[in-house]
DNA sequence: CTACGTGCAAAGAGTTTGCAACCGA
DNA sequence: TCGGTTGCAAACTCTTTGCACGTAG
């Protein structure tokens, strides 16, 4: 299922409109992966202003279309499980690349078991890793 | 050794000065856990600046003193596991409390794993849980 | 047509900075 | 004493809000 359709179901079945800056935002989401406020924002130009950004990416977050991935202090945005597969981050602390780790199901499971064993029932979960990419090793040493 | 021995060997080896300032902060964030950087400033009221506490939290970040832990779509501040023992956190959505999770080896072990299989050498990592904690899934069924 | 969504502009938070005064070693 | 630190106030950036107009269904 392609992004547009996908994002037209999440939007009907909550009740919502799917409108060209909705469509607009979530396209360039799916086109540049992790993004900063600031560089959604810049992007999308005057296509859409500034404030509905904000209002688009606050009701993404309501209904689970997008989610926000700590980077230091900073956050970014890209769109959540349900339009890409689950994965996790690594980022470099040299080149400042994000690097995508796709689903390990060891780790997945040790999460589990660590949220169980305190009686926890996990929901969703982020791991971000912060160390030094492949490439940067190399030029390091 | 205690707080205010263990900052004043992060200070001196970094060439920083011990004043009043950076033990209050240090000490406020000893004392409540995580907190938000609000919540920071208003507990230390007038003792010290608002300024003065973002700039002696920004040193204390890039001396490794204090990490910001993700929540949702803000941080809280604390400690780093130079002053307290490694951890992670599982936050629940309905009481919004944050349950502290202990070392757990398995889940260390398989966060190393997946970082060496893609060539990548941590330095450090957060894991950040959502869900429900065990009080609240009594209320809940 | 009607309710929902958007653009604009202005307000409100949160964070950073310049500079003179202050304090720790 | 002297350089590192701090308080204050102002500047800046980020985010939210009110309101009139625009648009999807």
């Amino acid at each position: 299922m392609n992004v547009r359709d996908n994002l037209r179901r999440e939007l009907k079945g909550s009740g919502h409109n799917m409108t060209t800056s909705r469509v607009l935002v979530c396209q360039k989401l799916a086109d540049t992966g992790p993004v900063t406020m600031r560089e959604l924002v810049e992007s999308l130009g005057k296509e859409v202003d500034r404030a509905t950004v904000y209002r688009i990416i606050s009701l993404f977050e309501e209904l689970g279309i997008v989610r926000r991935i700590p980077i230091g202090w900073k956050h970014k945005l890209e769109l959540s499980d349900k339009f890409i597969h689950h994965h996790h981050h690594a980022h470099c602390l040299t080149c400042r690349n994000i690097i995508t780790l796709p689903e390990d199901s060891q780790l997945e499971l040790a999460v589990e078991r660590t949220a169980s064993s305190h009686h926890f029932k996990v929901t969703d979960h982020h791991i971000e890793l912060h160390g030094y990419c492949s490439e940067c090793q190399k030029k390091l040493s």
